[in-house]
RNA sequence: GGGCCCGUGGUCUAGCCGGUUAUGACACCGCCUUUACACGGCGGGGAUCAUGAGUUCGAAUCUCAUCGGGCCCA
């Protein structure tokens, strides 16, 4: 039981996550005996990088799937990837150099599983070198079979619900990848664009996007506005092109900006797509799928956007229709992939009707974490303004399980017993209803967030052979995703199930750089999880993530966080290995709470307390207060005053308080290493390793014994505790070495066990009855606010005034003989004595002695 | 432009259902090798609690406004 002088992380980590049976972690489909406890984890994208953001998140899952199961939780903190999308598409393009369409789709596809495959390698070696609890036998990946062909069975289920439609609608188009993108997708720059002033027929409009005027299909005013109330609902023509288009009046236009008229074009923008969708206007599609003009914009055919817009702009100058030109800083939509600004393009896609009032309702069903995050949710689903475009015109996704009739026309959706199926490459087993066997595949894809909005399905076992098990019990996510992964999530879940998806949702925060901004490569100010466990500890990073923050906020990452983490294992294992020197003949037994002196009673009253309060902020969540705790109970309580103040005892000859204090160090270890197990695994097992049998994470949490929670005992303990560091600082003060004998302390009026000072004093200490022979003289009135205050208001001031302006000494008798009086403006007020305080000073007569005041109890010392 | 969060010693932060000597960490200064630890111990300096107004006997804490920062979104 030799415990190495050094924590050597660099051996210990390693040594354990070689040791460790992973199948520990494991859920238990068969059991109904324990709770169950079913953490719907984040699929991350597997890029190869297990980021430092990513990290943080799932070291609160840890911290919980560790929590839990140690609290008899049946606990599945499985793994997911979620793998379809558009970067690993560039990323194959890029390696292999070239573009997707130089292959057939299939191999294309093949490339990017490669890729992910060894990306998804990687990242498990992360996850497994911070300590992750994962269940394993639980992971997912949703570009395997298993996984997307519950995609394309949800897809049928809804079909089969009439969620799912098939419409001609406005979507947003990114030209360049030429795939319809979600407005989850659309990044929002600030440029400088040119408002254009247009002579249009009878009036001027403002636009920014003179291009556009074939697509116009309207003008519209302000009905209030006063300059052309004559023209609503007449008729003008758009220049150059010639076609006719109404004046309509909406309040939606701003009087104010540009000339108060604007070009209504199918489409220019979101707000053209409300007023195109309210006034029922015709649709004029001017681009194409590709950003190039469409045949109704005539001689403009085939020109690309910019190269049509500096066309057009020519022409109306030259037809003197253009009146100026103002610059405008406006927020342009872009592409998050390839930041090249969108379109919204009117396309035949599938749509997922939402229902903004079931997602409200069962949003409020979870338990949001912190709770404020849920508002962002309400505002999202209070805005949503069209549903969700779930098809994309890419490759590595999941196909939509559709064929089309070539004959008919109609759309044959495969049946669930038919998944896993890409209709590109395989043909429906039946024929359409109209006879004919002459199809043609869907060839788009899925959006990505249809794989990942049913994980929290997926993992409590829907479409097993297990019994489904949701709701699932916790959603641990970024709040940069409420909108996307929560909503979509809590979307789908009452669309299939009916039921909330989790019971509760926490939220982690981003985790900023150490100049304060979000990390991103763009800044250079990102941290690898690698190089921190490399030059610390995987323990030491946990801590940091523990201790960062509170849940929900944004934490910066700072390397001194994690260099203090270490030095509190550090300190930690000099804890340890002074207890463990101690306890090397100890075996635990119960103990006879007689033979315990007041420093241990004291001392196991503190770690009640501590289990307590640990408890209590871990099952809220909150591990930063949960990890301080700790920290300040070994490190200030446990260290610093109780091991200092039983030395004398552990080194000395008296058998039974010997063993009392060895029974409170062994108890104090034992469930510190407990309640360090969720948070620095390795840590923990390393201390366990010497005191129990089998793994720490197989253990149950620390027990609480309120009990031993003593109000009386510790102010008994703190009153000792006090002396001890009172005669510390009185040595210090005077150059004395702090193990130098004193004659005698002398502690006054007093009853306890003093047996532990004089050891640690190093001094023999005397009780006496009574009050030394001293004068105590009072100096300072210090009235009492939160009695005189609420009893007196509005006079409390003038009162506390006259208070502090008596002569003390009269006070002070008046306290002795149970009622205070002052005069404020002629009037007597009596007070309780409780209303004020008597500061004292002690005055010395005749020997040479100083005296320590340790809550108004005399201690002199004797040199 | 909208929503949410946040401004507390040099830095980061606790407190914020009103009354405490405003907590702790890092940094800084001084002292100390004391049979676990110098990656330690003991002691010390340092905060008009962003600004302004209001409510109140009393505000870091509640209300409003202003300024500044962050995130999400239009």
């Amino acid at each position: 039981m030799t415990v190495p002088k050094e924590y050597v992380p660099h051996e210990v980590e390693p040594k354990w996550k070689e040791a460790w049976d992973m199948s520990m972690y494991h859920f238990d489909w068969n059991d109904s005996s324990r709770p169950q406890f079913i953490i719907d984890t984040p699929p991350p994208y597997p890029t190869g990088n297990f980021h430092i953001g990513n990290s943080l998140n799932w070291c609160y899952i840890d911290f919980v799937a560790r929590y839990k199961r140690m609290c008899g939780f049946n606990v599945m903190f499985p793994q997911g990837w979620d793998c379809h999308g558009l970067p690993t598409e560039v990323k194959v393009e890029e390696i292999h150099g070239i573009t997707k369409n130089e292959v057939s789709r299939v191999e294309f596809r093949d490339m990017c599983r490669e890729l992910t495959v060894g990306n998804i390698e990687k990242m498990r070696e992360t996850m497994l070198n911070l300590g992750f609890s994962t269940d394993w036998s639980n992971e997912f990946v949703t570009m395997e079979p298993e996984y997307y062909s519950k995609t394309q069975r949800s897809f049928r289920q809804m079909y089969d619900m009439e969620r799912l439609y098939q419409a001609e609608h406005p979507v947003n188009w990114c030209p360049r990848c030429e795939t319809a993108i979600a407005f989850a997708e659309v990044e929002y720059e600030g440029r400088d664009t040119k408002l254009n002033f247009l002579n249009f027929d009878k009036i001027q409009i403002a636009t920014t996007r003179p291009e556009l005027l074939a697509a116009c299909v309207a003008v519209a005013i302000n009905p209030e506005d006063e300059r052309y109330s004559e023209y609503l609902g007449g008729k003008l023509k758009v220049p150059i092109f010639g076609h006719e288009v109404t004046v309509i009046g909406d309040n939606e236009v701003d009087p104010s900006f540009g000339t108060g008229a604007v070009m209504i074009c199918t489409f220019g923008d979101k707000q053209d797509v409300r007023w195109w969708m309210e006034h029922g206007l015709p649709l004029r599609k001017a681009i194409d799928k590709s950003g190039r003009m469409t045949s109704i914009t005539g001689k403009y055919e085939a020109m690309t956007i910019p190269e049509c817009k500096a066309a057009i702009i020519e022409d109306l100058k030259e037809a003197g229709h253009m009146i100026e030109q103002n610059t405008l800083d406006q927020n342009v939509g872009m592409c998050w992939r390839c930041s090249t600004p969108i379109e919204i393009l009117s396309e035949r896609q599938w749509f997922i009707k939402i229902d903004n009032d079931a997602i409200a309702n069962a949003a409020n069903e979870v338990e949001w974490l912190p709770e404020y995050m849920k508002v962002r949710l309400d505002n999202w689903v209070n805005t949503m303004e069209w549903d969700w475009c779930i098809s994309r015109q890419r490759l590595f996704a999941t196909p939509i399980p559709v064929w089309y009739c070539k004959d008919c026309g109609e759309a044959l959706v495969a049946e669930e017993e038919w998944m896993p199926i890409d209709p590109t490459q395989q043909q429906p087993p039946v024929a359409c209803k109209c006879g004919s066997s002459n199809f043609e595949a869907e060839e788009d894809v899925l959006d990505t967030w249809m794989d990942s909005s049913i994980t929290a399905l997926h993992v409590s076992g829907w479409l097993s052979e297990h019994e489904v098990r949701n709701p699932t019990q916790l959603r641990p996510q970024g709040h940069d995703i409420i909108r996307t992964w929560a909503f979509y999530s809590i979307l789908r879940s009452m669309a299939i199930t009916g039921k909330r998806p989790w019971d509760s949702i926490l939220v982690n925060g981003m985790v900023l750089g150490e100049d304060g901004h979000k990390m991103s490569k763009s800044l250079g100010n990102v941290i690898s999880p690698e190089t921190v466990v490399a030059d610390y500890s995987a323990d030491a990073f946990r801590q940091w993530a523990a201790i960062g923050g509170s849940p929900g906020s944004d934490v910066m990452f700072r390397w001194k966080d994690v260099v203090s983490a270490s030095r509190f294992f550090t300190k930690m294992w000099s804890i340890y290995r002074f207890s463990m020197m101690h306890l090397e003949d100890y075996t635990h037994a119960e103990i006879n709470p007689a033979d315990l002196k007041v420093i241990d009673r004291w001392l196991l009253s503190k770690l009640n307390r501590l289990i307590k309060s640990v408890t209590g902020s871990m099952d809220a969540y909150q591990f930063d207060e949960a990890f301080k705790s700790i920290r300040g109970f070994a490190w200030d309580i446990f260290a610093d005053n109780y091991i200092e103040l039983t030395k004398s005892r552990l080194y000395g000859e008296d058998a039974a308080a010997k063993n009392a204090a060895k029974y409170t160090l062994f108890t104090t270890v034992d469930s510190l290493a407990r309640m360090l197990a969720p948070f620095a695994p390795f840590f923990a097992e390393e201390m366990f390793s010497r005191i129990g049998e089998g793994s720490i994470h197989c253990q149950p949490w620390a027990k609480l014994d309120e009990s031993l929670i003593d109000a009386d005992v510790e102010d008994a303990g703190e009153f000792i505790k006090e002396v001890a560091s009172s005669v510390r600082r009185y040595k210090s003060e005077n150059g004395m070495a702090l193990n130098a004998p004193l004659e005698k302390i002398e502690v006054y009026g007093i009853s306890t066990d003093v047996s532990d000072l004089v050891g640690a004093t190093n001094s023999s200490v005397e009780l006496i009855e009574g009050e030394p022979d001293f004068e105590h003289v009072p100096v300072n009135v210090k009235p009492n606010m939160g009695i005189i205050g609420p009893k007196f208001r509005g006079k409390a001031k003038v009162i506390i005034d006259a208070l502090v302006n008596e002569n003390p000494k009269k006070i002070a008798d008046e306290v002795a003989k149970g009622m205070v009086t002052v005069t404020v403006d002629g009037e007597i007020i009596e007070l309780e004595p409780e209303s004020v305080g008597i500061e004292k000073e002690v005055v010395s007569a005749g020997r040479s002695v100083d005296v320590l005041d340790i809550n108004n109890v005399p201690v002199v010392i004797l040199k």
